[in-house]
DNA sequence: GTATCATGCTAACATAAGTTATTGTAGTCG
DNA sequence: CGACTACAATAACTTATGTTAGCATGATAC
């Protein structure tokens, strides 16, 4: 199963129609990126909303003076920016940090959806919504947050979305960002950023060496970084009928 | 003409039909708020999606320990979040800054639109997008800008929006952020926002006193701001069509 | 096997921004 | 009218984070 499919599933129940136009359009018009390129740059007129199949990417600013802002990360099962044709170019860079593989979702496609699956249709509505609060969450981050915090909060954050698309194990997850990237998500200085790798190692609540990233306690994790999952909105829908509220 | 109605056609054009439309929502449910009270908050079930008519608002998250953070700001003809209500909680509050009035709009209305008012739509769209990059936009300027830049940066944002509504004079506007205010929106204290703004008006950037807010050389101020408005996405669509493109 | 490169680590020092505290100023309320 | 109150301004001091630089490690390539 995709990872999109899996993930969207967290939230909405999908028909076996809907998995399987889901499914389809994820086979169609595949490309294939090397690590540290861009698939698409600031300036250009989008074309087609992006889905990530594999690999990590990064959506990133760049002031003229060089100075450089991850602004998100896109893992598997994300989808870029929907409806982002509607513009006339792009205010931001989307460049790989693995080999990454995606599937261009075409203007057609979306009106199929609009017309045909409502279901598919309000997932990704939910995708959207989602990524806005992971958006305000970062600029809470980064405005609030001390370093440490802070890159406790974006592990979490990282690891409970992984989780989400069925690539976390239990108590980690593979994590190939370097240093480097993470001061650029983070706003601190490549210096500092190992600085706050080494304490929270030091309080033992992250081992992170080669690659892997490994959770003991997510729990205190989550404490260390003040991290409040609501923003990812992990609830199914109806579940508060369910419910009988 | 309503600021919402101003703001969106400088991206569509929209037919007498669809203005029409816009007013009367905009004329139904109608609440007030007085200065500095909460219009939504974190943790409630959202119900109707929100239309600023008057005043500004903004939204904030805030940590256990007090830690707030504004992560936007409403200006008159801005919506709160298109679709929300299918999520099951707000993750975030909303309040106001000046007296507010509001007008709230059902689902209904939105299903209206996404049938029968295409151009509507897609000028929601627009303003979803736009919401978004704002949002990006002010991750780059607390992870990257210095005080001062991204207190120039800020309010050269806040201008042009408000012009965009037609809401400002030609070299200044009305302006309601008191420094404490200026403070949880970029992330500095309360004193170093006071220094920042003496630097600005040492340099002659900006007028500020009493609630007004005089740019007298907005070329200026942007470049110290590194302001590139390209985010706001100020083009009509359709430009490059007629252009020719 | 050793040269090269990207990445990680550490130390010493510099500085932007935070903290605490005090004072000034204007508006509002009884 | 005087007493509050909210907001703005400044000073003195502290601290978190940035900067520069050099070294260590491990992978990849020839």
């Amino acid at each position: 199963m995709s990872h999109l499919v899996r993930k969207l599933e967290n939230f909405v129940r999908l028909s076996a129609a809907d998995r399987l136009m889901l499914n389809r359009a994820a086979a169609q018009r595949v490309r294939t990126f090397a690590p540290r390129t861009d698939i698409a740059r600031e300036g250009e007129k989008p074309k087609d909303v992006h889905l990530i199949l594999n690999g990590w990417a990064c959506r990133y600013k760049q002031l003229e003076d060089g100075r450089r802002q991850i602004v998100s990360f896109f893992l598997p099962g994300d989808i870029c920016d929907l409806n982002i044709f509607i513009l006339r170019e792009m205010d931001h860079s989307i460049g790989t940090i693995t080999p990454v593989s995606i599937a261009d979702l075409s203007r057609e496609f979306f009106d199929e959806i609009s017309t045909g699956y409502p279901r598919i249709a309000t997932a990704f509505w939910w995708e959207t919504l989602v990524n806005a609060a992971i958006q305000r969450e970062w600029t809470m981050n980064l405005g609030q947050r001390t370093a440490s915090e802070r890159m406790a909060h974006l592990l979490c954050e990282l690891f409970f979305r992984l989780r989400l698309a069925g690539l976390a194990e239990d108590n980690g997850c593979s994590f190939p960002l370097t240093q480097a990237d993470l001061a650029e998500a983070t706003g601190l200085s490549k210096v500092h950023v190992n600085r706050t790798l080494q304490e929270l190692r030091a309080n033992n609540l992250i081992v992170l060496k080669g690659k892997m990233l490994v959770l003991p306690d997510l729990e205190r994790l989550m404490s260390a970084g003040l991290f409040n999952a609501n923003y990812l909105h992990l609830d199914r829908e109806g579940r508060q009928l369910d419910a009988n509220e």
